[in-house]
RNA sequence: GCGGGUGUAGCUCAGUGGCUAGAGCGUCACGUUGCCAACGUGAAUGUCGUCGGUUCGAAUCCGAUCACCCGCUCCA
């Protein structure tokens, strides 16, 4: 047996282990438990809610109300100013039918249990045919060739050859699924056996509610699945407020909801979850400099705040994967330990989106599969949704150039952010007790900037007067910082109970402090230990958790 | 959505039809304790995920359901 190894530095244990942590220690618990839990739903403990709000406090300040609009930025082009903004969570339902929402998750699907396919209702279209004495209804994808397909797949059925196409006895049209109710006798697109297809169901990723007594359709409005969209019907308020000139980011952290089919992984796919997104106004000249400025500005932001790059990737779309307007996409992301060896999970996405959403809510929703993005019309050759109307474009007062400006948008989930930091910081080593043997210690290595708790206080014994300097420091340090007294066991076990929570610094009091009034102050991952005046730790706490 | 696995104390888990359901860790109290999971004494903690069925009797067998994990599917 190998006994020397003392240290295990970057280990990445398994996810139950930290999923463990975190509902031992206060950080995350199940929605609901005690009613049994509710699929994709996650409450933020006592230790979580610091630990969110430090994650998101950084963000908003680093990115929004500590930002240098005075000087230009390290790979920026120009100066640029920053505005934040906190819009509802309902808003008007024709801002997600421009969106392109509205349209893209809301289908009826039939799922193959045989084949586990997933089709959307409204595009299988099918005809009955009898054969043998038997009648079956069968289906195929809708395209040009469906009956050609349809053809091939009843002599499959029937089992029988080119030659005996005659056999097949057609009964109607060609119609679509939706007019059929019973699927008993409906042969699958894929399918071998007749009956695998499941009742139709509606396919919403946006949660649907009521506004007014109205509830029907009337009424019907949607809570919102990003924060995005709030920011650009608010643009020409932010600009005309503020009177900025452009270039000119708008920021927002907020709640947003999304159905997920399958919601995994603890909290990484959650159906309730927060963003902390920004939606980037510039000149299209300068689009594709700022894009670039993005996706360096916000990966050195996680790495900053203590992520290791060895754990992080900024990932290019391929031009198939991203969106049609879109002329650059990256996805920031992490090698969460729930992910196979190799493979990461998206933390963020830099997406340059051209003018695509403000004139999408210009002149109306815009199809994203044509060239030059033209409004998509219906059927009667009218818009199919409606835009505002209102003229989204900014006029430059200097150059007098009026245009409709590019978007980059950093979108970053604050949950998923939070999860990574979770994990960046979980880490088993090992350190002597009190008779020099080795014992396993958790500990969350967390950035003192976003730990829970930044320093605990402690009297070394209870007793001799300890506890009650020490409660002292406690209530002077609290004006300042989250801190945490604690004098129950000895010492070395409330040492470690602050490295399971991720405490940074430990502050002792101990026999010297009544002589010279000084205590000690312990480093949660070197476990060095500095004896320091009582009057300086609080300048000593900020200045450690600044560096 | 489909298939497989799991569900017992705060955490990790033992308990294959029969007495009042257990262990380790953790938690709490008292004493002791002088710098990295100390010790002693004592204590609390469970609708055995939920609902229903079989049985004289169910944590244990059966069914349903909910949740979590793995694989597929999906993923703005």
């Amino acid at each position: 047996m190998l006994f020397q190894i003392t240290h295990y530095p970057g280990t990445k244990m398994d996810m139950d282990s930290i999923v463990s942590l975190c509902k031992r220690r206060g950080f995350l618990f199940q929605s609901s438990e005690i009613y049994g839990g509710l699929q994709g739903f996650w409450d933020y403990g006592p230790l979580g809610v610091e630990l969110k709000r430090n994650v998101k406090d950084a963000w908003w300040r680093d990115m929004v109300s500590g930002h240098d609009d005075m000087s230009t930025l390290a790979g920026a082009p120009s100066p640029y100013a920053m505005e934040g903004l906190d819009c509802t969570i309902i808003m008007h339902p024709q801002i997600w039918k421009c969106s392109g929402h509205y349209d893209l998750f809301h289908d009826y699907m039939v799922d193959c249990r045989e084949t586990k396919k997933r089709y959307r209702h409204d595009q299988v279209n099918g005809r009955w045919v009898e054969a043998k004495g038997k009648k079956v209804f069968v289906t195929a994808p809708a395209s040009d060739e469906e009956q050609e397909v349809m053809t091939k797949r009843a002599l499959k059925f029937f089992g029988l050859r080119n030659k005996n196409i005659d056999d097949l006895k057609w009964d109607g049209d060609v119609v679509c699924l939706t007019t059929i109710e019973d699927f008993g006798e409906v042969l699958g697109p894929d399918a071998k056996e007749k009956g695998t297809l499941t009742e139709p169901r509606e396919f919403n990723l946006m949660f649907k509610t009521f506004v007014g007594a109205l509830s029907g359709e009337e009424g019907a409005a949607y809570l919102r699945p990003e924060t995005a969209q709030g920011i650009f019907v608010n643009f020409k308020n932010v600009l005309d407020s503020t009177r900025h000139r452009l270039p000119l980011g708008i920021a927002q952290i907020g709640k947003s909801f999304r159905n997920e089919i399958t919601p995994r992984n603890f909290t990484f796919r959650s159906r309730e979850f927060e963003q902390m997104e920004i939606e980037f106004f510039c000149h299209p000249d300068e689009s594709h400099k700022w894009y670039q400025f993005w996706r360096d500005r916000r990966l050195k932001w996680y790495h900053d705040l203590g992520v290791s790059s060895d754990n992080l990737i900024m990932r290019e779309h391929s031009p198939e994967e991203a969106a049609h307007y879109s002329t650059g996409t990256a996805d920031i992301e992490y090698a969460f330990p729930f992910m196979a060896e190799g493979e990461y999970g998206e933390l963020e996405g830099i997406a340059h989106r051209g003018n695509f959403d403000l004139r999408s809510h210009m002149e109306g929703k815009l199809d994203e599969k044509s060239d030059t993005l033209e409004v998509q019309l219906g059927d009667d050759g009218k818009p199919k949704w409606k835009g505002s109307g209102k003229d989204l474009s900014y006029r430059d007062d200097l150059s007098g150039e009026k245009y409709i400006p590019h978007v980059i948008e950093p979108s970053a989930g604050a949950d998923r952010a939070v999860l990574a930091f979770l994990c960046e910081a979980y880490e088993v080593d090992e350190q002597p007790d009190e008779k020099g043997k080795m014992q396993k210690r958790e500990v969350m290595k967390f950035h003192p900037r976003l730990a829970p708790i930044k320093a605990a206080v402690f009297p070394l014994v209870k007793k001799d007067g300890m506890p009650e300097v020490a409660k002292e420091i406690y209530l002077t340090l609290k004006k300042d910082f989250k801190v945490f007294y604690d004098e129950k066991g000895s010492v070395g076990k409330r040492y470690r109970r602050q490295d399971e929570a991720g405490t940074p610094y430990c502050i002792t009091v101990d026999g010297q402090t009544s002589e010279d009034q000084t205590v000690t102050i312990r480093d949660r991952d070197t476990l060095a230990q500095d004896r320091v005046k009582i009057d300086e730790l609080a300048s000593i706490i900020r200045n450690r958790i600044e560096s």
